[in-house]
DNA sequence: ACAGCGCTAGAGCGAACGCTCTATCCGTTA
DNA sequence: TAACGGATAGAGCGTTCGCTCTAGCGCTGT
């Protein structure tokens, strides 16, 4: 399609023109999340990316595997820059998390509920089959559950902040599946009700 | 196989001789909860079931969908007798619940953290473009729901035991899929002090 | 002007997919 | 014993899968 400019710098993305890496990663990201890992061809990819499979096996030699190692990275930064401003949105920690269920129940509503956790459909698929993927997974999650005991660092103990931190992100990661599935922001709304609850139960 | 006895009866499934048709949906419950939809091809299920593609195809006609929907079903109910069994082990709710997840811990452990949700996988990657599964799904949930929130009852009023067992059946969807990829009980087993810690903010 | 190279382009491979179809087996009835 | 019908058996249909491979594009440096 377009000829690409960006050299080096794959950071890029501001408008327009992306490079093709990039299309093929979002593309690849957003069909992931959607309809899983075995569910996604590489040639659906690759068309709705714009590239041609030559581009594909170009940029990612390791073939699907490869490719969805990228493709989940890329989906925990989106899911990361959720979170953030979710966690900025208030400084009572509480008051944060459920923020975050509200902007995950907005994201989902708004995206007729096809738009869930970017890594789980690929996670519960792969797990104990794919082992890079299964890491990759492992390391956005890892990565989310810092950001939550960032936040709930400040009155909290470290050991507290952790645990509560991986709780939240369980609770966050089952109930965005069980509001896809009901197709309800019930569930999401539910769950941020009863976490800052819970929170609050340490203050 | 071995010639089938069992007429108008499809509850059984004692010992040796179970039916074709129970054979074949067992073998596809387990390796859709093990790979997904998407993941498990028909002829692997046959194989599997000790059964052939006439069998399968005569049993349900309808295909992979139909089958898929049956297999679901199951799941639901073995997930449902380890709700029961984990709920009757103490009188005290949070106590309760806390049981359930060293139910599931354990479970997930033994099976070397393959066998999570027995509907988590095949849920996400068809949601919303598989009616008659996703439906089979929510009803699951909707199940599970039910059994929590009447043991949540007794001392609760009715919505606020339903809106509890809602966040505890969406945490323990998650903790489960995040103690798979992470290979650790400990997701599991934090949920579970959570989630009694805030059952006990309701007495 | 002309190599050199990063990237695009898509035909085509063997294998596996879901499913259809006909043929046969065998316990139950008449 | 003969006929019937539920159940089993698997070859084979058309399609799609992940991936390989060769050809050619256009930009860059000399």
């Amino acid at each position: 399609m377009q000829t690409t400019k960006p050299r080096h710098d794959a950071t890029e993305g501001t408008d327009a023109a992306v490079g093709t890496r990039d299309r093929i990663v979002r593309a690849a990201a957003r069909l992931l999340q959607r309809q899983g890992y075995e569910g996604t061809g590489i040639k659906q990819i690759a068309r709705d990316a714009e590239a041609t499979l030559g581009s594909v096996y170009h940029f990612f030699p390791g073939g699907k595997q490869e490719l969805a190692v990228a493709a989940i990275q890329h989906g925990e930064r989106e899911f990361s820059d959720i979170l953030r401003a979710g966690l900025a949105a208030a400084d009572d920690p509480a008051e944060a998390i459920t923020a975050c269920t509200r902007l995950l129940a907005d994201s989902l509503r708004e995206s007729d509920w096809m738009d869930g956790c970017p890594v789980a459909a690929t996670a519960l698929e792969t797990v104990g089959r794919a082992p890079d993927i299964q890491q990759a997974c492992a390391e956005a999650i890892g990565h989310w559950t810092e950001l939550v005991t960032e936040k709930l660092r400040g009155g909290l103990d470290e050991d507290t902040a952790r645990d509560l931190a991986c709780a939240a992100i369980s609770t966050l990661e089952g109930a965005e599946l069980t509001a896809q599935v009901l197709r309800s922001e019930e569930p999401l709304l539910t769950a941020g009700r009863h976490l800052a609850r819970l929170i609050r139960t340490y203050e």
